[in-house]
DNA sequence: GTGAAAGCGCTAACAC
DNA sequence: GTGTTAGCGCTTTCAC
């Protein structure tokens, strides 16, 4: 179907070895004949079959992302940070999406996977979750966004300073009486729902403060969810008079209700977000951000490193948070 | 490194021919057979080498995802769109994203990303990309998002009647004074950009009405260049009554800097965006929504029954538009 | 420094 | 229906 390393060598008058051995730029080969060799590919405009390269060196050439969804502004950030790092490198990226853990897979899909790929990097999954299980009893080199432990290499944010920050910043504000909206329930420790619990916790007993379990509500990590928990609290006898959101998202939806509502974010209730999306400057938002694209570069260069040159050494990357106050924090609505 | 269909035949005691057919459910394989050779399979742990296949049969069993970018909001849509379609499939998904055009390759990654897949989609590359032309030449089944003709299978929208669509709305709320945010300028007929340009001269026509050049600011498609051409519209000495921005993310720059002036869209000046996202929603921006997820289904289904069953014909497909009024524009701001 | 030859794991003809 | 055989295109010993 198309040129071979035959053909170049043919041409080339070398053997295949050579052209090979050429190709990838051993010192071993004489340079008057390497040259030549780049030469004659070039002209025949060889291009390598990945697959037969694959299949005599065991080395894919690629490697897998694997996220649970897709559709998350988190989500695009990482890709992009990701994305540039492996840039540079020959390495080819595989797309591979779990979605609803509990929907059946005929085949372990990722047993299929690891055969296309050299690593993983791996975001988000629940450290419960199966899925992380199986990839991590493939044996690969797996890089991984928020850590349960040190099994891997990962990068993580220190969501638990986050969290703090974001109640210590609405105490300093003067509010007393907060709204908590959460992602899910925290199945188990480490977990970054966990670690953001933990977080709200410590801050708000350091400000001898006492959360009222009626304004600590779900909202699924999506905008929806965050507008219906916003509706919830508003609801209550004795609404908060600031809310935190476990994610931007959420507090996109939480802005939406309240404009339902006539509340302004900022003068009615004050409102703060986690993430930091480029969204959040342009809705006024005040919120904790995160270095999404640096988390997704720093994923990508831990795994190529190690595939480069394997250590079996995991290294754990903790990258810090940042508050931006912007206008829907005020303390106008503390009492 | 694994078991191979070699150890599956050995111990299942037949030929490695059969376990082949057998996995791949031949009809011309005895059930029984299948079945004793399925389960050995299962028992052994076996799993297919996708490289010795790629191989032997020329099919890599992967599509490869092309994009210019990777940080848009309809990307991100459109990705959805495509992972959910490809999901039931066995083919993977391998992302290139081409990044700025200007940045010399230096081995054009197209030819070594074909050796990979066995076809692309491609998304919103502009018709005159010596990308798009790279790819095209190599032959293979080609989906594309925003048609250029019908030399490939293609998933458009109806621009021009989508942009017409948003004119057509400021007009019946009684402006008469239009600025315009484009994304940038169209270099060539067919793309994206023109037709856009073309429906909004196109309803200003009927409409009877006169744009004024200095109205119609470039945003380069950002959130950032939405703002800055903001920025220039409200500079001028009679500044547009109500704009129109060729992407929402362009109209969210907008807002913001409508916010600094102390101006509110639908009371001040009306706004409307173009793309529909979720947030719009959030941020109460009108807008002509655009079906991304179903443009990126769309678009996999289309190469996946292509790959499956080659016909060589090529599928054009033309979504619609829809306009979502929101508070953005009320014509309060008319005169 | 270079070549010859033996596979990597699978599938596709072709016999039986 | 099933087995035998011959590759797919590359890399890699091991000689020279």
């Amino acid at each position: 179907m198309g040129v071979t390393v035959k053909d170049v060598a043919r041409v080339a008058g070398v053997s295949t070895a050579t052209v090979s051995r050429a190709l990838r730029g051993f010192e071993s080969v004489d340079p008057a004949v390497r040259a030549h060799v780049l030469d004659v590919a070039q002209r025949l405009d060889y291009v390598g079959s990945p697959a037969a390269a694959a299949l005599t060196t065991g080395k894919a050439g690629s490697v897998g992302l694997i996220t649970p969804f897709v559709d998350r502004l988190g989500f695009q950030r990482m890709l992009a940070g990701i994305e540039s790092e492996m840039r540079g490198s020959s390495m080819d990226l595989l797309l591979h999406c779990t979605g609803d853990p509990s929907e059946p897979h005929p085949v372990p899909p990722h047993k299929r996977l690891a055969r296309r790929v050299d690593g993983f990097i791996v975001l988000s999954i629940s450290a419960d979750s199966r899925d992380l299980e199986q990839i991590l009893r493939l044996g690969m080199p797996v890089s991984m966004f928020g850590s349960r432990g040190a099994d891997t290499s990962s990068v993580r944010v220190d969501d638990r300073a986050g969290a703090s920050r974001a109640i210590d910043h609405l105490v300093d504000l003067g509010h007393r009486r907060l709204g908590i909206i959460y992602g899910r329930e925290a199945v188990d420790a480490g977990v970054l729902e966990h670690e953001m619990h933990v977080g709200v916790r410590d801050a708000a007993e350091r400000a001898r403060l006492t959360l009222d379990q009626d304004l600590i509500v779900a909202g699924d990590y999506t905008t929806s969810g965050g507008a219906l928990a916003m509706e919830q609290l508003l609801a209550g006898d004795d609404p908060p008079t600031a809310v935190f959101a476990f994610s931007d998202e959420m507090a996109y939806g939480a802005m939406r209700t309240m404009r339902e509502h006539g509340l302004v974010p900022g003068r009615d209730v004050d409102l703060i977000g986690y993430d930091g999306h480029p969204m959040s400057d342009v809705l006024d938002l005040s919120t904790i951000e995160l270095p999404f694209e640096e988390i997704g570069s720093t994923l990508a260069r831990n795994l190529l490193d190690e595939l480069q040159a394997p250590t079996g050494a995991h290294r754990v990357v903790t990258l810090p948070t940042r508050l931006a106050v912007r206008g829907s924090t005020t303390g106008a609505s503390a009492r």
